[in-house]
RNA sequence: CGCGGGGUGGAGCAGCCUGGUAGCUCGUCGGGCUCAUAACCCGAAGGUCAGAGGUUCAAAUCCUCUCCCCGCAACCA
């Protein structure tokens, strides 16, 4: 069986998760279980970022170990996962053992390779960002932020020979147009690449509250080598053996598209170092704004997604972001549009689909759906739905999707007016075209339900679980191109008709 | 010359790479239906595709310039 293991960013956990972090973990899950249901033996990794002295220093605060701190932080983001029905299969933490001695490993194979020196670094510090500025960043000498005079500071570090791997990494990016998507990002990085690299510190004498270095314990290792490794050790490198030699390379990094550089520079070039395979390709999605405004902490705006899925459920939620928000462009959460969008598709178009059809079902055959196949071509609609669907979650083109989804749902309420069901009821000898609009119009649900399971699991789950549906959807596979899915024969009566999506009255 | 994204009927977008009747969803207006969550279905109005110049038989689509908006560069996916 082909596999697919994809991954997201994992998270800092000096920051709660909001809309943003969210919004990259609802997209990557609708991929994950997507590929599962196409067939692939899929791997889901996840997980939380947990080194460097911003981590130690907000644990102190609260009066905590940094361990302790982390693990409450664990708990936290776990939690939020699970509520928006995130299957990760993994959840890694970098403080780990099995992170910590994968660093440890990756770290010797990159000096082992020679691509590590001792070097001098020095610069501006400023005490309140924790950070190096360069000094065409500083305004009048003094920091930007804080308005103060910086230090002039100097550490012996351990240095990434990044900048020999140029040349490579712009061979690797040009000859595997699916290296960086969207075209934009990739673009952005060959100019970077193209401008040519420096090396970069990758050890911190000074921060205690991360990995030691193999080759010299007195340093840790500067938090986003630490943090990128956690790719490979979430499949257990460095034993080359089991989920390694089974998952690795990924075939996709979903990040934010701040970190682009990270993960299409330094992460490949430190693979290119240690003679591992590089992940096939790197998403660097956009950001989801709130209302307008971009998310940040300084304009107070961080929203929290269970407020979202509490008041009207995380399918809801999981939809609009997936609908309304391409992975390669920004978009923007409003409340309005939410509702909009919430009423238009989600309760007048597949609900009432759903409520309109079950009722039906009731009314006329007592409950029971007869096994008659799909009449009047909707059975080619539903092809062409699932080939489209196919070719736009292959792209990760999620809106597509369920834009394709959607022509199943239209055509199947629009069939309803034109075969009246109503009237066909009154009219015993028209009972068999009865009996075939039914059926069809619980296929129409049934192969709904099945390619927007990735989307809204709970939803697609739930208008299974009423029509009775077997084997359970979890478990179901898209069918193959061309065919339909086997029609399950009612041997019992469907459920009751209650409305999936009841409507935002405002 | 810091980097990037975008400007298409009232709103949000597709189309642009691979020039050739301007498409979709929502909203508005009119009609139909009654199974359904006042939902569904049909029809209509509404756009000189930011502006200027150029290439071409033909440009929203290619080239040049200009204007405007928004991100990044500073917590933050």
């Amino acid at each position: 069986m082909a596999k697919f293991y994809l991954t997201t960013a994992i998270d800092y956990v000096n920051n709660l998760p909001h809309l943003g972090t969210a919004y990259e973990k609802i997209a990557a899950d609708t991929i994950a279980r997507y590929k599962r249901m196409a067939g692939f033996d899929t791997h889901f990794l996840m997980g939380n970022d947990e080194h460097s002295i911003n981590v130690e220093k907000a644990a102190r605060e609260k009066g905590m170990e940094p361990k302790e701190y982390c693990d409450v932080m664990a708990e936290v983001f776990q939690a939020v996962w699970k509520r928006l029905d995130i299957s990760y299969d993994d959840f890694i933490r970098t403080t780990e053992p099995r992170h910590v001695r994968g660093v440890q490993a990756l770290f010797r194979a990159i000096v082992d390779a020679g691509d590590v020196y001792k070097g001098k670094y020095e610069g501006y510090y400023c005490v309140g960002c924790e950070r190096f500025y360069p000094e065409k960043d500083l305004v009048d000498g003094k920091c930007p932020i804080h308005k103060t005079v910086p230090q002039w500071v100097s550490e012996e570090n351990y240095f990434f020979r990044l900048s020999a791997y140029a040349p490579r990494l712009l061979a690797h990016i040009r000859s595997n147009p699916e290296f960086i998507i969207p075209e934009s990002r990739r673009n952005e990085i060959v100019n970077v690449v193209e401008s040519g690299l420096e090396d970069i510190s990758v050890s911190r004498a000074s921060v205690s509250w991360g990995i030691p270095l193999p080759n010299d314990p007195a340093h840790t290792v500067y938090v986003w080598f630490d943090a990128l490794i956690n790719y490979i050790t979430g499949v257990g490198y460095p034993d080359p053996n089991g989920d390694y030699s089974r998952y690795w390379p990924a075939d996709l990094h979903v990040i934010g598209k701040d970190i682009t550089r990270f993960h299409c520079v330094i992460w490949p070039a430190m693979l290119l170092s240690a003679k591992l395979p590089l992940p096939k390709t790197v998403l660097g999605h956009g950001w989801v704004q709130f209302q307008g405004e971009k998310l940040s902490k300084s304009l107070g705006n961080i929203v929290d997604p269970l407020e979202i899925a509490d008041r009207y459920g995380a399918d809801a939620l999981r939809y609009y972001l997936l609908r309304e928000v391409p992975l390669s462009r920004d978009g923007d959460f409003t409340w309005e549009l939410f509702i909009d969008r919430y009423n238009a598709d989600l309760a007048n178009d597949w609900g009432n689909l759903f409520t309109r059809t079950v009722s039906m079902v009731h009314r006329y055959r007592e409950g029971r759906v007869a096994a008659a196949p799909p009449i009047e071509g909707l059975g080619d609609v539903i092809v062409s739905a699932i080939r489209d669907y196919t070719g736009a979650m292959e792209r990760y083109e999620i809106e597509k999707g369920i834009e394709a989804a959607w022509s199943v749902i239209r055509r199947a309420n629009r069939l309803v007016e034109e075969k009246a069901p109503w009237n066909l009821a009154k009219d015993p000898a028209r009972s068999a075209e009865l009996d075939a609009l039914l059926s069809t119009l619980v296929a129409a649900l049934q192969h709904a339900a099945l390619l927007l399971y990735p989307v809204m699991p709970a939803k697609a789950r739930e208008v299974w679980e009423t029509l009775r549906l077997k084997p359970a959807i979890p478990d179901v596979r898209l069918p193959a191109p061309g065919a339909l899915l086997p029609f399950a024969a009612a041997s019992e009566a469907i459920g009751a008709s209650k409305p999936l999506f009841p409507r935002i009255e405002r």
